[in-house]
DNA sequence: GCGATTTA
DNA sequence: TAAATCGC
């Protein structure tokens, strides 16, 4: 096709795209060595290279608010992500961007005074009368008014989802409506707070459709009210005006003054030299490769342009005369495959080989292959996600880029455990690596089916946590960011989330292996690239020594699960329900008006419109009034109902959270519940407990406790709790080296106490109660990193008190203080801040120039190394005591973790020689100054045993 | 302060 | 999606 009749013009709707590639990365956004945040400038630049690849455009332009780039950016921030900051990274993009198109060639539009949405459009227009096909490349639907036979939107397609065009045909089903202008009327309607049009009163997405199906226009449905009836009549006229103006406000100018100035438009080659430049600048390496590939390769989509490239995959048949000899060739047949790297590749243009191995004996050599690797990825796949109730469908293997195979599992278990007896071997041969994605998933399983894993384990996904503790670690993110490839989504499988969602098993075999195949493969590729860094970072120890082990025995913990006195719940249940019958009762009557006690919004409505009960009542950032405990708290003097709310409110959440949901997670086969704890949630190092979460079983409030109560031991078993008495506050003495808290420590003494003592110059028996809480408060906000602002708020005392508090205690332990300012600096320095193990968390807004995130980022630098040692320790003894409490082949199971407190079952017979080793290897997990106290108790029930 | 969970 | 509440 000659230029001259292709004429396709693409307009980029150059701040809408920005926003989008910064915020898509902003759980791990792109960093330079220098700590300038490229994640902005990497996700435009990306899309462009995409479109431009994909589409080859004969005609191309970007089109950007200019003149008042800072009040765009100020109002997108302020609407779309709720966010009160600017991002510093938009801003920083945006003189990048501009060199990156200058040096691309591509011209640059804007009118000052007007919108890109209005420039879009009148250049769009113009176009369309020249002949042009124009496609407007935005995610925002706004430009769906626009949608003409000849005039699209190109909305490019991010992870999972594919790129989207819409033509008119496409509009109309989208909106239910007969004509894309309509969207006008649409949003009009609906109003958009993104846009800031106000719309119709009582009019959302729902009834703004049906309108338009009904009236087909705003004006028509004005003229119209009388046919509605009820609050949306009175509602709707009300705001008539608003409708009108929103009309106007959600139309996009479509004659700005701009001219359309075809041979500007047109896509030349790039100045490749300059884009490298500012690309060395900004350290992107693959996308200049990606760039040059768009303008260099021919085809306009190579997995259209070349089928042969699409996968392969195929069953590996045995010759019939096949004998042990003919063994390895089989797996041999893949050598060497380039990869073609274009950008964001996906399963069809990238070579590979992925074979499904179902019959028996090429299952054995396929082990024997296994057992001649180093290194080895797999993957299990399963029925379901949670590991007590999936069956296993397969499994997958890989230990070389490109090269997967799957083994297909039979729906019989027996057959099952036959060929997984097959694979036994690789499992247990201690010398091999086993790398998998979220390991201990895959850990779980298999032990399920009677495999012990054996040798040195690698997940990627921890491994990426501790690389970067912040940020995503889903394979296909992972992937997407690290192999720049697109991983075939589970959902194009199985279906989306859902009770329409198939399991695994029922798609076909062919389907099963690439899928399964491919994670094996990128997997793999991910341990070739984490590897290396956690080497280079000096992570390996905390990797191989501490979370992997850990792993095994937080799989053995979940496994173990934990018992629950089930009478006890459903008695709790019945008694809770009438104690909140009751108060309702009270509540209403107190309020003269029944109302949803759970819907804090209609709470604040009755307490602060109805009842008057603060005419200065906080609001949210969403505009209703705010009614959290702590205000609730302070209108206790105001009116009786408040007592009552507050209560309510405890009892709701006991049984909603704990006493109805722990039942429905009890688990069928063995009556116990079995948490989740993750590894990579927490950016500290801590752990956090899913599915349930047991880590917030009440503790202070009585009624909360007897919940506790129902965490059982099982006949002729115990419950044995042991926890870290203060186990930061003794670290932070311990890391500061801070002489006057260590004595403290080391003397035994009360530390809120003593504190108190220190801070108010009194000795220790004449502190207070109300001192030592004061004391404990501000000891518990160094330790949860806490602002002077929160502690103010929590104290009650006013922002200059707080501050006088914090300045006294830094008095008191002056060599805390020294080490908290060292820790800002060696951030700022360095760019992170480490644990007793060498734990990293990277602050990347430690130099920002906005002082609340900035603040933030100081508090995590002296916040972090806390948490996160003491998360540290606990996982050490947790490794230690799960050696011990094998080798001195005791029945003693660990059950739980709650962050410095770890909870046992253990038969009566050997609760005191477990509490003894327990005690030990706590105590003796890392060696301090400050002595490191546990406290152990022992009962029936964990009430009883804490 | 963080993380999980429930509810509207 | 936001608000509230539980733990550490």
């Amino acid at each position: 096709m000659s230029k001259d009749q292709d004429k396709r013009l693409y307009l980029i709707d150059a701040y809408a795209m920005i926003f989008r590639g910064y915020y898509a990365l902003i759980r791990n956004p792109r960093l330079t060595s220098k700590g300038l945040d490229t994640s902005a400038i990497f996700g435009f630049s990306n899309s462009l290279i995409e479109l431009i690849r994909r589409e080859k455009p004969s005609h191309l332009a970007v089109v950007f608010d200019i003149g008042k780039e800072n009040v765009r950016t100020a109002d997108y921030t302020e609407y779309k992500a709720n966010r009160s900051e600017t991002p510093e990274a938009i801003q920083i993009a945006i003189p990048y961007i501009h060199r990156i198109l200058e040096a691309m060639h591509i011209p640059v539009l804007g009118v000052e005074g007007y919108e890109a949405d209005d420039v879009i459009g009148t250049i769009a227009c113009k176009a369309e009368k020249a002949g042009y096909n124009v496609f407007m490349v935005t995610p925002d639907k706004d430009f769906a008014q626009l949608v003409t036979e000849n005039i699209k939107i190109y909305k490019p397609g991010n992870k999972g989802s594919d790129v989207e065009i819409l033509g008119v045909e496409e509009v109309k089903q989208k909106y239910g409506i007969e004509d894309p202008k309509q969207v006008i009327d649409f949003l009009a309607m609906m109003g958009d707070a993104v846009d800031n049009i106000p719309g119709l009163d009582g009019v959302g997405e729902k009834t703004a459709m049906k309108f338009l199906k009904e009236f087909g226009s705003i004006e028509n449905l004005l003229e119209n009210t009388h046919q509605l009836k009820g609050k949306l009549k009175e509602k709707v006229e009300a705001s008539a005006e608003r409708g009108i103006l929103s009309k106007k406000l959600a139309t996009i100018i479509c004659d700005a003054p701009i001219d359309f100035d075809e041979d500007k438009y047109d896509l030349e080659d790039p100045d490749f030299e300059k884009v490298r430049e500012v690309f060395d600048e900004i350290e992107f390496r693959r996308l200049y490769e990606n760039l040059y590939r768009a303008f260099k390769s021919e085809a306009a989509d190579p997995a259209i342009a070349d089928p042969g490239k699409i996968s392969r995959y195929e069953k590996v048949n045995i010759p019939k005369d096949a004998s042990g000899t003919v063994q390895l060739d089989l797996f041999a047949n893949f050598e060497d495959l380039e990869q073609a790297t274009s950008t964001k590749s996906t399963i069809a243009e990238n070579d590979h080989l992925y074979q499904f191995v179902d019959q028996p004996k090429a299952q054995k050599m396929l082990v024997n292959n296994l057992l001649q690797q180093q290194t080895v990825c797999f993957d299990t796949e399963t029925t379901s996600l949670n590991e007590m109730e999936a069956e296993l469908v397969g499994m997958s293997f890989s230990y070389k880029k490109g090269l997967a195979y799957y083994v297909p599992l039979s729906e019989n278990r027996d057959e099952a455990l036959q060929t997984i007896e097959i694979f036994k071997p690789f499992f247990e041969k201690e010398s091999i690596l086993k790398v998998a994605h979220n390991l201990k998933f895959d850990y779980k399983i298999l032990r399920l089916y009677g495999v012990e894993i054996k040798g040195n384990l690698f997940d990627t996904m921890i491994a990426h946590y501790l690389l970067n503790p912040e940020g995503r670690h889903g394979m296909d993110y992972l992937s997407e960011i690290y192999l720049n490839y697109q991983p075939v989504s589970i959902e194009t499988i199985i279906g989306k989330k859902g009770k329409n969602q198939l399991s695994f098993r029922e798609a076909d075999l062919q389907t099963q292996t690439i899928y399964a195949a491919e994670d094996a493969d990128v997997t793999f590729q991910l341990y070739q690239i984490f590897a290396p860094q956690l080497k280079k970072e000096n992570l390996e120890d905390l990797f191989y020594k501490v979370e992997m082990p850990l792993m095994e025995v937080l799989a053995k913990m979940e496994l173990e699960g934990v018992s629950l006195d089930e009478a006890w719940l459903k008695q709790e249940s019945i008694d809770l329900e009438n104690d909140l019958k009751q108060l309702e009762t009270k509540i209403f009557e107190l309020c003269g008006e029944e109302f949803n006690m759970n819907s804090p919004r209609q709470l604040g409505e009755i307490l602060f419109e109805k009842m008057q009960l603060d005419p200065k009542a906080k609001k949210t950032k969403t505009g209703q009034y705010a009614t959290s405990e702590d205000i609730l708290q302070k209108l206790v003097s105001k009116h009786e109902i408040i007592p009552y709310i507050l209560e309510y409110r405890t009892y709701q959440k006991l049984k909603s959270t704990y006493v109805d949901a722990l039942p429905a997670q009890i688990d069928k086969d063995d009556h116990r519940v079995h948490t989740n704890f993750s590894q990579t949630t927490a950016a500290t190092g801590r752990l956090a407990s899913v599915n349930p979460n047991l880590q917030n079983i009440p503790i202070r409030t009585l009624r909360g406790q007897q919940i506790r109560g129902a965490f059982v031991a099982t006949e002729g078993k115990k419950i044995i709790s042991a926890d870290y008495s203060q186990i930061e506050l003794r670290l932070i003495a311990e890391i500061s080296d801070e002489t006057n808290m260590i004595q403290a420590f080391q003397n035994g003494e009360d530390i809120h106490a003593s504190t108190a003592s220190k801070l108010f110059g009194i000795p220790l028996e004449e502190v207070t109660k109300t001192q030592r809480s004061q004391a404990k408060t501000v000891n518990f906000g160094i330790v949860y990193g806490q602002s002077a602002f929160a502690l103010a708020e929590q104290t009650g005392l006013s922002r200059s008190e707080a501050k006088q508090m914090i300045d006294a205690y830094y008095e008191t332990y002056p060599k805390l203080k020294e080490w908290m300012t060292e820790q800002v600096h060696k951030a700022r320095k360095i760019g992170y801040v480490e644990t007793v193990l060498g734990r990293k968390r990277h602050l990347k807004d430690i130099n920002s120039n906005n002082f609340v995130v900035r603040g933030h980022a100081e508090r995590n630098a002296v916040n972090a190394p806390i948490q996160g040692s003491a998360a540290d320790i606990i996982k050490i003894a947790m490794i230690n005591i799960d050696r011990k409490l094998d080798e001195e082949n005791l029945e003693t199971k660990m059950l739980l973790q709650v962050h410095d407190e770890l909870l046992f079952e253990s038969p009566v017979e050997e609760v005191q020689s477990a509490t003894e080793l327990i005690r030990t290897q706590m105590e003796s997990a890392f060696e301090t100054k400050v002595p490191l106290v546990v406290e152990v108790g022992v009962g029936k029930n964990w009430l009883e045993a804490h």
